[in-house]
RNA sequence: GUCCUGAUAGCUCAAUGGAUAGAGCUCUAGCCUUCUAAGCUAGUGAUGAAGGUUCGAUUCCUUCUCGGGACACCA
């Protein structure tokens, strides 16, 4: 895509060229640092170097050469301010222009073909199953989810992916408590009375408990799921068991042997313990759609561990054949001392698999799936940093040719500690978005009383999603993020919902007008738009195409976050300043044409966060 | 011990090597017969320490201090 804006600071480039009699492009044009000063801005240091002048003079040597040219049809003025040459822009022959690629381009502004269409796999919904999903993986679902779209924006072909830990420790773990509870409920065979003998003396509770664990069959385990009420067949049911049962493990160590049998069970698909598995994984997994879809992720792809654990165990055979991995303290290990990576682990001593030994699986599957794949991302906690390095370079020995990337992010803390299931402090997703959202309900239904309830419900949540995104959002991912309950319930100041505020208002200009595209794009005369609030408005508008390239480029959607609080405070400085309806009458239907631009720029940078902007609110 | 990472205002965060280091929150004082006050205006306040590279360093390099993390059978 061609932007004006792209062209204009060319042209300035040029005419300073032509007066400097050095070659200077646009990459050595800044923004000053107050609006005041100009639009663009010339630093003479290189020029002082070379001509041994200090370069406040050479600046104004500069300006009166510039000067001396006059009559450009784009610069309004050029002043020398310290080493600086700042250069003015005729306001109303920047705006229209702006405006005027917003309107040729519509929703298609700031795309840019930097993929070349090429396709790209991004793995970012890796929750396990049997846990609950916290507020951790929050920020993971907008990251990854927002990700995707500035990847597509910047023109690849993106392929979205779910990787689930659904089998392994935990889940045994979590099952094995699961059923010894349960067995309360599985009423003892009771002895048919034979003539002369004596009833079988019924089991006290553990005996019991034990008999159930080793006897687990399809029909006592279809018994023990019933009894679960519907509103408890959630992850967070799931996870508060499996962080019992390590408690209770590390109390009771000698039970550590039933919770390795429940494990050999599981692997093996023991019939009574399959039943088990596979409906409290759908629990899970039933849960996760559920919020994917509140979120609007789009997991085009989703894989399963316990589908990996044979193809990673033939890879890792196929290993030690090739000579790569060899056997260290009774386990395989493929040695990376020589990439100063140290030892990488593909199989545990006892013969069982490990998350190396899977993940192996899971990068030849998806280029099985996906042949043209060339590149690679996996979105994770950067704490496993040396994993995916260790991870990576072996593939690269088995052969893997393709663009292999970890797409690393720091992860969510409380203010009084990280999250643990073991204290107890874990603040799950369910229940901080019901907070988000009920707040935002109170609120919307006080400001609009009049409101039926269905809108208030909608826009309610339109508030509450660009509230929990954007507080996701806009900080690097490289940073922990601390969460505060209290200040992710605020809507204030630089929040998702300020920016929706900012872009309801011009909306609701334009509903006042009664704008529409079809007549208001061919009225008015752009180029009398010269307000200041004006003028910056739409130089935020233009910076949008540059920074999706380079949030594309860094994978960073703060720089999209960024963009947009920017965007709307320009825009509450130009409702402030400048009346639209009851203001200078040439300059409605132009006015009108800025507003629309604005918005839908807006409306271009809140979707790739993937926040929407509610009609009003 | 080795490696990675962070340190900016009371708090939470910004700042492609460039001008007087920006926001938000909090606090104080103002602004709703005027396109939605989830807003706007004004005030207070900061680069962990020491060197180095550079015309110029919050940014790059070195050392130190203090956090966080990783470093073989968890994922």
């Amino acid at each position: 895509m061609n932007y004006a804006w792209d062209a204009i600071v060319n042209h300035v480039a040029r005419k300073i060229s032509e007066a400097a009699e050095i070659t200077v492009t646009s990459a050595d044009l800044v923004a000053p640092p107050k609006p005041e000063l100009g639009d663009l801005a010339f630093g003479c240091f290189v020029l002082a170097k070379s001509q041994g002048k200090s370069p406040a003079d050479i600046a104004v040597a500069l300006t009166e050469k510039l000067n001396a040219h006059t009559k450009d049809h784009l610069i309004a003025s050029v002043t020398a301010a310290g080493p600086y040459v700042n250069v003015t822009l005729k306001a109303g022959e920047v705006i229209s222009r702006i405006v005027q690629d917003v309107e040729r381009d519509k929703n298609s502004y700031g795309a840019s073909e930097d993929g070349e269409k090429k396709k790209v796999m991004l793995e970012y919904a890796n929750q396990n199953t049997h846990k609950e999903v916290h507020v951790g993986h929050a920020r993971v679902f907008v990251l990854g989810a927002s990700v995707a779209k500035l990847l597509q924006r910047n023109g690849w072909s993106v392929i979205t992916a779910g990787y689930h830990g659904d089998i392994g420790a935990h889940v045994a773990k979590c099952l094995w408590l699961f059923v010894r509870q349960a067995a309360s409920v599985i009423p003892q065979p009771v002895e048919k009375k034979k003539k002369g003998v004596e009833p079988a003396k019924p089991m006290n509770p553990d005996e019991w408990a034990q008999f159930v664990l080793t006897h687990l069959d399809a029909e006592m385990a279809k018994a023990m799921l019933e009894k679960i009420p519907a509103d408890e067949r959630t992850g967070k049911y799931l996870g508060k068991m499996y962080s019992e049962s390590t408690k209770v493990l590390e109390e009771n160590p000698e039970w550590k042997d039933e919770v390795s049998d429940v494990q050999r069970k599981l692997e093996a698909k023991d019939a009574g313990w399959d039943v088990i598995w596979q409906e409290t994984r759908r629990w899970s997994m039933d849960e996760f759609a559920h919020i994917y879809e509140d979120l609007r992720m789009n997991i085009d792809k989703t894989y399963v561990e316990s589908d990996m654990v044979a193809e990673g165990q033939a890879m890792v055979d196929e290993l030690v054949k090739k000579g790569v991995a060899k056997e260290s303290q009774g386990a395989m290990v493929v040695d990376l001392e020589a990439e100063k990576l140290g030892v990488f682990l593909v199989r545990k001593s006892d013969g069982t698999s490990l998350y190396s030994t899977k993940d192996l699986a899971l990068a030849f599957r998806k280029i099985k799936d996906y042949p043209d794949l060339s590149r690679s991302l996996v979105m994770i906690d950067l704490r496993q940093s040396l994993y995916f390095k260790q991870l990576f370079q072996t593939l690269k020995m088995m052969g893997m040719k393709q663009d292999l990337q970890m797409v690393g992010f720091e992860f969510v803390t409380l203010k009084n500690g990280a999250m643990s299931s073991r204290e107890g402090n874990i603040v799950t997703l369910q229940s901080f978005r019901d907070e988000v959202v009920a707040v935002a309900k109170t609120e919307t239904a006080t400001r609009h009383p009049d409101w039926p309830q269905g809108k208030i419900e909608h826009v309610s949540w339109c508030l509450a999603m660009a509230g929990i995104k954007y507080g996701m959002l806009k900080q690097d991912t490289e940073k922990i993020i601390v969460f505060d309950l209290e200040k992710a319930l605020s809507f204030d100041g630089d929040t998702g919902p300020y920016i929706q505020y900012a872009a309801t208002r011009l909306a609701s200009i334009l509903k006042k007008a009664d704008w529409k595209p079809e007549t208001g794009l061919k009225e008015g005369d752009l180029s009398l738009l010269k307000e200041q609030t004006e003028r910056r408005l739409a130089l935020q508008i233009a910076a949008l195409p540059r920074d999706i390239r380079r949030a594309g480029a860094e994978l960073k959607p703060s720089v999209i976050a960024q963009w947009c609080f920017g965007m709307a405070q320009r825009t509450n400085d130009f409702y402030r300043d400048v009346k639209v309806i009851d203001g200078e009458p040439e300059l409605k239907a132009p006015r009108l044409r800025l507003i629309a631009s604005a918005l839908s720029t807006l409306i271009i940078g809140l979707d790739l966060l993937g926040i929407t902007v509610p009609e009003e609110m």
